[in-house]
DNA sequence: CCTACTCTCACGAGGCGTGAGGGTTT
DNA sequence: TAAACCCTCACGCCTCGTGAGAGTAG
């Protein structure tokens, strides 16, 4: 069974960044590529898949490379875990103490995203009443 | 009606940021405390109001300045629009067009927190399983 | 005179953006 | 041969962090 490969413009456009991003990426050890002779990156799916989840957990939640991969740590043993390569109550526990601190930064983001979408529908309120007045006012 | 007036530092506090950020806002144009006469800047509640919605948008929401300045500008334009100052019904629909922007970021933050949540919260339904199967094999 | 503030430079870091200069060919 | 990729520097930008050196006294 062959392994596809992707060139870094594909996975670029695949993941919604820039190939710069992914570079960097690189830079931080976050994700190691294959290369060709010539020492052009090739990447797989799962490579792909990483890279989407960097960008989720960096640009939309604001966590820096180290939080992320801490995470990305975590999912590895999660997965060794699951498939029983790991039994260890010890890594068990602290792979369930990683993710409740990762939940801990999601819930005091989502608090304040729906505090400004709130306040944005108040306004929005507001100003509709505002618009209908200066309607009356012809 | 005397205003009271704040330093640096206890703005700092109450508005749980660095002294460092507080004077960049001020570069930026985002803010502009009074000074005394030795050049000690003054803070009234409302700039610490400010402040902190500063911070809101751009540490927790994501924001750059361009964006902050974009939705505080819409502020003003808001108050005088409620206290009747202004009646133009071509600023009314600008400042719902500016909400608007401003929540589908808002709504694009929140899918992506509600999907890594819902990973966090499977991950943890795993982990337990798993938790009770070891505890199973003593 | 000493402490504890304040100020203004100014260089550094993280996460890239954006060429420059030069190879490769999925 | 030329287009259209790829590579590695390396400097720039944004949002501050972190002193250094000097003035102020809310």
């Amino acid at each position: 069974m062959e392994k596809k490969y992707y060139q870094i413009d594909e996975v670029a456009k695949a993941a919604e960044i820039t190939k710069r991003a992914i570079r960097y990426y690189e830079d931080m050890g976050l994700i190691k590529p294959k290369r060709t002779d010539a020492g052009y990156r090739l990447y797989t799916d799962e490579d792909i898949e990483v890279i989407i989840e960097i960008r989720n957990l960096t640009a939309k939640v604001g966590l820096n490379f180290a939080q992320v991969q801490r995470f990305m740590g975590l999912k590895k043993i999660l997965s060794d875990i699951l498939e029983g390569k790991n039994k260890d109550p010890e890594s068990i526990k602290e792979a369930i103490d990683k993710i409740k601190d990762l939940m801990v930064i999601v819930d005091e983001k989502e608090k304040i995203l729906k505090r400004i979408r709130n306040n944005c529908n108040s306004y929005l309120e507001k100003l509709s009443n505002a618009s209908e007045m200066s309607e009356e006012d012809k």
